[in-house]
RNA sequence: GCGGGAGUAGCUCAUUUGGUAGAGCGAUAGCCUUCCAAGCUAUAGGUGGCGAGUUCGAGCCUCGUCUCCCGCUCCA
């Protein structure tokens, strides 16, 4: 009976979400910003034990990737950028799309979309030439920013909504998606600059900076982590979509004609990383872009399988000379490599691997958030654990004296001034053992070392692990090292 | 942004139709000294999301606003 009472309260697959939501709230992980203030929408902080795992995250990613291969450097590029380089990227005019609500069915559309679909209409009735001056004229007003217009066109050709069948619309509204702000302290003098929507642009900006001080040869990659920014019209779930976001991403600079194999190769790669982790294959899936953004050659999603479905954590693009040469046109400086193996001048292709931070936190949470029944005949019981790889966990150990009497207090205070210079420790002599060992179960921490009487005869201490709650008798003066061994495994 | 729902202590919730807020858990301090949460004692915590209105009187009624949830919409 008992047992039944405690799955009924055990979360579900539809509201594991908000479990995890909870305890990361709970127990230090996440909080909402400004929260005292009421929050600001889709905004968050990462608290105490947030920010050391998002640490370790970016620090594994960063090993990983710079590390590890000896033709991958990182750099760190600042937010503010000038204005020049979004309108070479491409984002001051495709970032900002006009758009247009129907008032019957409520729908939105982007204006774009709108237009096309009706051009696509006329096009299955034999009609190619209006479809065609349609479009033009659409580009034509798009360009010129001239809203009315562009409602007038979809009035002239009464383009209807899909859902309510009418052409009651609203007017034509721009939403722009990228944050400005104005530098200049005197507001005459200001120029408004955005916020870098993307890191990529640091690094295209600085290709020629990287390849030539560090002497770097074609293949190879520039990674960076850092904070990027978007005006998301409806930005929720959590930290899935925030509208300031950390990415962790690397492009990759090749020869054309190789974008195809280093496309595959990244693929493999960055889905190897994932599954180092300890994630299950079962849970990532590859989405192939079909509709490809204005930058791609080609296109893949990582996707993991949150408590929400599947949705998207690593972006890898194959973009082409895309940004260099508009780099190269915007700022006439020459965007060029002179490959010695082929004797040629050219503009680099690029692959690009782009991992959201955020949403791996999100994924490493959703992975390792179990809540367990651990019931016996005699007396209910459960717990909530955090399953983190040893090495993403905020803590790596927890020391406690049994009891806070017989000297076992100094004894474990030792051990840990032996351990916190290796790795994050934590230490706790209230309250009964179970219930330390079930706080550190809540924040992940994988191993917790126990001072007791027989300390003080013969050396030993129990190692208690988190996913089993098996125990065992190890040497006191061990513990450093076999946490050290444990926490630098990259295979969990 | 639109439609619907919600907001009372850190968490989960209570407060009969309007009469100036309570409990459990948690936290803190102490007792107990015990290897897997819920033993004992004490203490702290809320201008009821915020602002205004109606009323002699508002957690409760009305309006505004903010935030969250669900659905739609958007997502290079």
């Amino acid at each position: 009976m008992l047992h039944l009472i405690f799955a009924a309260i055990m979360s579900t697959d539809s509201n594991k979400f908000q479990a995890i939501i909870s305890h990361c709230k709970e127990y230090g992980f996440i909080f909402q910003s400004s929260e005292i203030y009421d929050g600001l929408s889709a905004v968050y902080d990462y608290g105490q034990w947030g920010s050391e795992l998002k640490k370790n995250i970016k620090d594994h990613w960063w090993k990983s990737m710079t590390q590890m291969h000896q033709n991958i450097v990182g750099i760190d590029a600042a937010i503010f950028m000038h204005p020049t380089v979004w309108k070479a990227s491409g984002h001051v005019d495709n970032f900002s799309d006009p758009m247009i609500d129907n008032k019957d069915s409520q729908k939105r559309y982007r204006v774009d979309h709108l237009i096309e679909a009706a051009a696509e209409k006329l096009e299955d009735e034999g009609k190619p030439e209006e479809a065609q001056s349609l479009l033009a004229e659409m580009d034509v007003l798009i360009a010129a920013d001239d809203f009315e217009g562009l409602k007038k066109l979809i009035e002239t050709h009464n383009i209807k909504c899909g859902v309510s069948g009418t052409a009651n619309w609203t007017e034509v509204r721009q939403f722009n998606l990228m944050f400005s702000t104005s530098v200049g302290s005197v507001a005459e003098d200001a120029s408004e600059i955005y916020l870098r929507p993307e890191t990529a642009q640091g690094i295209f900006v600085n290709f020629l900076n990287v390849q030539k001080t560090g002497r770097m040869k074609i293949p190879f990659g520039i990674a960076q982590i850092g904070k990027a920014f978007r005006n998301e019209i409806v930005a929720r779930q959590f930290i899935f979509r925030m509208r300031e976001f950390e990415q962790m991403e690397m492009q990759f600079f090749i020869r054309p004609g190789t974008e195809g194999k280093w496309y595959e190769y990244w693929k493999v790669q960055r889905m190897q990383w994932h599954l180092e982790l300890g994630i299950p294959k079962e849970k990532y899936r590859f989405h192939d872009h079909v509709k490809l953004a204005h930058y791609a050659k080609a296109a893949c999603d990582i996707e993991y399988e949150f408590p929400i479905g599947f949705k998207e954590v690593e972006g890898i693009h194959s973009r082409g000379d895309f940004d260099l040469k508009n780099h190269q046109e915007f700022s006439k400086k020459k965007m060029q490599y002179f490959d010695t193996e082929i004797n040629q001048n050219y503009i680099p292709y690029v692959i690009e691997t782009s991992i959201g931070l955020d949403r791996t936190v999100l994924l490493i949470l959703s992975e390792a958030y179990y809540e367990e029944d651990l019931s016996t005949a005699e007396k209910p019981d459960s717990r909530v654990v955090l399953r983190f790889p040893p090495r993403l966990a905020p803590i790596k150990l927890a020391i406690f004296p049994l009891t806070k009497k017989d000297g076992l207090p100094e004894i474990a205070q030792g051990i840990f001034d032996k351990c916190k210079s290796h790795f994050r420790c934590f230490y706790e002599e209230k309250d009964a053992i179970g219930k330390r060992y079930r706080r550190m179960d809540a924040l992940g921490t994988p191993f917790c070392i126990t001072v007791d009487h027989q300390s003080k005869e013969d050396g030993t201490v129990t190692i208690r692990y988190r996913d089993s709650m098996k125990q065992e008798r190890i040497q006191a003066n061990m513990v450093a090292e076999i946490i050290r061994n444990q926490v630098s495994r990259v295979i969990y």
